[in-house]
RNA sequence: GGGUCCGUAGCUCAGUCUGGCUAGAGCACCGGCCUUUUAAGCCGGGUGUCGCGGGUUCAAAUCCCGUCGGACCCGCCA
């Protein structure tokens, strides 16, 4: 199933900042892809030439039986960068998506009733849909997946499923290839394997015709182009898929099944004639799937092995992102406190570091985000002329299709005012009077702003919440007994409705009086009110909140 | 047994591929400034054996060899 989905493609900005002065070679990893892919010559197993490439197409894709997590868009958000790249130096290239659905059901996710473990074992594409909105379990769950990539990734996916490949035979000549020459197709798995594949060993896995399991059928022979299988219980990890114990035989070339991941992977890459693919650094080991396909590929289907993108994989406050630690963060979760640019931005950074993300650590991302949006715009001065082009292209790659200007306000100040100030027209007046407002950006301040609280409201660590809920004891002791006295004089002035004015002249005016310095008026102020020695301009925070509220907050501290 | 990546300031990271000015930034921290716009502002300060040891070089965070520490992978399956 081709699922074209059509909308305006992304175009990349032009920067009036790149043109003076465009370097040599790029220093990005993506624009390195891009030029690897673009000027490679020769295979890398044979003495063979690559013939030219029309497109060069990159391909991504999922498994549907996992979580979706954050981690996951990785894969996809990094091969659209070398897509872009690409598109960048005049060459036309997408980017397709592969709906893994031919893989089978290996545990129950929660919200799926137990009954269903009779499916385990099953393709996910033929396991019926628990919510029954949707043909299938993988059905809903792609549509579910496309609904968060199309929020993250600004290009066109051209979209893929195994099952209808299968099912419309277009992976038939590649079937029929492998199967030919299955001789070395063994030789080339058994270089990586302590015990050499046996006999009757098939790169093919039948489904059950008695019970649709891909998982269970036990292959006993493979001879005359025919398999024989046997459906027998199959354990893996904690779960174990049922058999059926049906007994038969399936031809590759006919029935229903899929070739084992050491081949299928090779014909993906000829069927669609890939230039590249993202693969997680496990699979930089020599003997992994991703060189045992290559070799496959070129070998025996005569085409080029792609341009890998190895990268790390990202962890979570240091640790692996798994449901069993309870650290996954989902896509819904990021969109709630940032936006997919900054995803985006993480993922383009260099590949190969071991990236952690922390909630806690949110506001230095954006920090790091912002200074890229500044030396972008030259706004800042990277004095290493490298590092500045590093930076730029960093930024602009990540961009969707419009080029963000620089928010005046950084993360950090926007959870502040908006822990304060409750009042939408409060928080845009405390940055303009700050100077952190930009009437331009008036609608990215207001959504800063709205992440910022959100995250400030679950993630923040303590010393960045501010909060009216104060320790009471603890400020009525650090204040002197001036201080004091002047919020006593305070609270009784504001008994009566007073303007933001009125409070500003009435601070000088009382401290003047007590013969205060006016510092510690304000100290005073914003100890009763924050618990802090600063804050935003006292009248404004005063005049934000109820003068009721203010009163009784002076006298209980006083 | 084999392989890959990472290690730079208290923290988060750039810079390493392509060796070249005194090793940088943000945050944090320290010191100072503000009597009618108290702004989480401004001014000043780098706090470092670039994990360690050797080699190459006029010159090494950067290249080579070794080593230590951390993360992970292959020798099941996908």
């Amino acid at each position: 199933m081709q699922r074209d989905k059509t909308s305006n493609s992304p175009k990349i900005q032009e920067d009036p900042h790149q043109a003076e002065s465009a370097p040599p070679r790029q220093l990005f990893w993506a624009d390195q892809k891009a030029d690897e892919i673009i000027k490679r010559k020769r295979f890398r197993y044979l003495k063979k030439d690559i013939k030219k490439f029309d497109r060069y197409t990159i391909k991504t894709s999922a498994s549907i039986s996992g979580v979706l997590h954050i981690g996951r868009l990785s894969d996809t958000i990094r091969s659209e960068s070398v897509v872009k790249a690409l598109k960048d130096r005049g060459y036309d290239s997408d980017l397709i998506w592969v709906a893994e659905d031919m893989d089978p059901l290996r545990k129950i996710p929660e919200g799926v009733p137990q009954e269903y473990k009779k499916y385990l074992g099953t393709p996910v594409t033929d396991v019926p849909d628990p919510w029954g909105c949707h043909t299938s379990y993988a059905e809903h769950h792609v549509s579910k997946y496309l609904e968060v990539l199309n929020e993250f990734v600004s290009t066109d996916l051209t979209l893929f499923s195994m099952k209808e490949e299968y099912k419309k035979g277009n992976f038939k000549p590649y079937i029929k290839k492998i199967l030919e020459n299955l001789e070395d197709i063994k030789e080339i798995i058994n270089k990586h394997r302590q015990n050499p594949l046996g006999r009757g060993w098939s790169p093919w896995t039948p489904i059950c015709k008695g019970c649709g399991k891909i998982i269970t059928p036990k292959v006993e022979g493979f001879e005359n182009g025919k398999i024989t299988y046997r459906c027998e219980d199959y354990k893996f990890e904690h779960q174990t898929a049922k058999g059926c114990g049906y007994e038969g035989e399936n031809n590759p070339l006919k029935d229903y099944g899929k070739m084992m991941w050491k081949s299928e992977w090779a014909a993906q890459w000829a069927r669609w004639e890939i230039v590249s693919e993202g693969a997680g650094k496990e699979y930089i080991v020599p003997s992994s799937a991703w060189w045992v396909n290559a070799e496959i590929a070129e070998k025996v289907l005569k085409f080029p092995m792609p341009v890998p993108i190895f990268y790390e994989h990202l962890m979570i406050n240091g640790e692996k992102m798994s449901a069993s630690v309870g650290n996954v963060v989902y896509p819904h979760q990021w969109l709630e406190i940032a936006p997919p640019v900054l995803l985006r931005f993480f993922y383009n950074k260099k590949l190969m570091k071991t990236r952690s993300f922390s909630f806690k650590d949110l506001p230095n991302l954006y920090d790091e985000y912002d200074r890229h949006a500044r030396v972008y715009f030259g706004k800042e001065k990277i004095p290493n002329p490298k590092e500045e082009n590093h930076m730029k292209r960093l930024y602009e790659i990540s961009q969707s299709n419009t080029t963000e200007k620089p928010l005046k306000v950084s993360f950090s100040h926007a959870a502040m005012v908006s822990q304060i100030f409750t009042d939408e027209n409060a928080k845009i007046q405390s940055l303009k009077r700050s100077g952190h407002y930009d009437r331009m950006l008036h609608n990215e301040t207001l959504k800063r702003l709205e992440y910022a609280k959100r995250w400030a409201a679950r993630y923040a660590p303590e010393e960045s919440r501010i909060s009216l809920d104060i320790d009471i004891k603890k400020i009525k002791q650090n204040l002197s007994k001036e201080q004091k006295a002047f919020l006593t004089r305070f609270s009784r002035w504001l008994e009566k409705p007073r303007t933001p004015e009125e409070i500003h002249n009435q601070i000088y005016s009382i401290s003047k009086e007590l013969g205060i310095p006016f510092k510690e008026a304000f100290k005073a102020i914003y100890l009763a009110v924050l618990g802090t020695k600063k804050g935003p301009k006292a009248a404004t925070l005063i005049a934000s909140l109820k003068q009721s509220w203010v009163i009784r907050r002076f006298n209980e501290v006083c």
